[in-house]
DNA sequence: CCGAGATCGTTGACTTGTCAACCATCCGTG
DNA sequence: CACGGATGGTTGACAAGTCAACGATCTCGG
């Protein structure tokens, strides 16, 4: 997603006919809105700052601690793919990128013949750890601190709901659901 | 930022030795988590479904949107973007491809010679009418439809106030606050 | 009135992601 | 064992966004 989009409208409905509304005084939408600006807001601070200090982006950030994350520092290109939400070429375009700065190197996988591994390189976990002070900082400072105990609770038992409902590999609502056509 | 990064690792975190902890078992850092992870998965299927019944993206319904809810049903390129969260070449460029659809028309800014404002056409509106239905419905079965009442409230508050913080034109952490630089 | 500087929208060059096509390899069945 | 279909990763062509630079216009102090 690209640079995601919002549907944030200041503030005011604006009182028309009725044949002109257009989208859902839904009760509920309100909700969604904070969730999209919230969002949008705080990911592109997060990459700003990422870059600024460290010259990577969120996206190479994210494949990083993943791969460190990893027993042996080292993952499937296959999984690191869903891990880090992107499609199967995408990926292989991050981890080119890594690969060319020097903090992942590309390993055949032993047991799967066609199969390649990202491995974490030295230097790319210190590249890491340094960026992580950077990152965390800023979840902290957006986020974190804005919100007490409850809220987070909160915030992940809902969202955490709603997101793993569309995990991928699910049958409802994947093909068939989406019904409107015309 | 295209499709968003997550963060996202299964469950388990996996007793290292300390030199070697990466992230952040930072309370709270779940919440922050899923946020992402449900982010990244809705919109990622509401893009999909609009695609395919109308074959607009979400930036595009979005953009529509922001038009026809403005008085007169027409905007400056300008709050457009700021609206969309877009930089100005890309709604130059996302108003091009509404333009080249006929969903909008640019006219000229009659208060002021270098403006423009992208003008929404009788086919824009019904186009967002008919993806409306679309979109909406998507939003209540992958979002509103597995939160009660009350989360939905929380959800608001939430980040409503964080987003709100990092509105755009604020003083605080733009460029002197993420310190990090080595 | 005028000229310096800000603001508006567009454009060119580039980045990062997607999809479809491809080849290599794996696996289950006959 | 062999072969047909699934799976894994890469590649080419493209989509959509960014930034820097530009020309046109606005605005304001002198």
């Amino acid at each position: 997603m690209p640079t995601p989009s919002t549907t944030a409208r200041p503030t005011g409905r604006a009182a028309r006919p009725a044949s002109d509304r257009l989208v859902s005084d839904e009760p509920g939408i309100g909700a969604w809105r904070s969730f999209l600006i919230a969002h949008a807001r705080i990911t592109r601070r997060l990459d700003e700052e990422l870059q600024a200090s460290h010259g990577i982006s969120l996206a190479e950030y994210d494949a990083l601690l993943q791969i460190a994350h990893a027993p042996g520092r080292r993952v499937r290109m296959n999984v690191l793919a869903e891990r880090v939400i992107l499609s199967r070429s995408g990926i292989t375009r991050l981890v080119d990128r890594l690969e060319a700065a020097g903090s992942v190197e590309r390993m055949a996988c032993s047991t799967d013949a066609r199969g390649q591994e990202a491995v974490l390189t030295r230097i790319g976990l210190d590249r890491l750890r340094q960026a992580s002070a950077t990152h965390v900082a800023g979840i902290r400072r957006y986020f974190l601190e804005r919100l007490d105990g409850a809220e987070l609770g909160a915030l992940e038992e809902s969202l955490g709901r709603v997101g793993s409902a569309l995990e991928p590999g699910q049958r409802p609502t994947h093909e068939g659901c989406p019904p409107a056509e015309a």
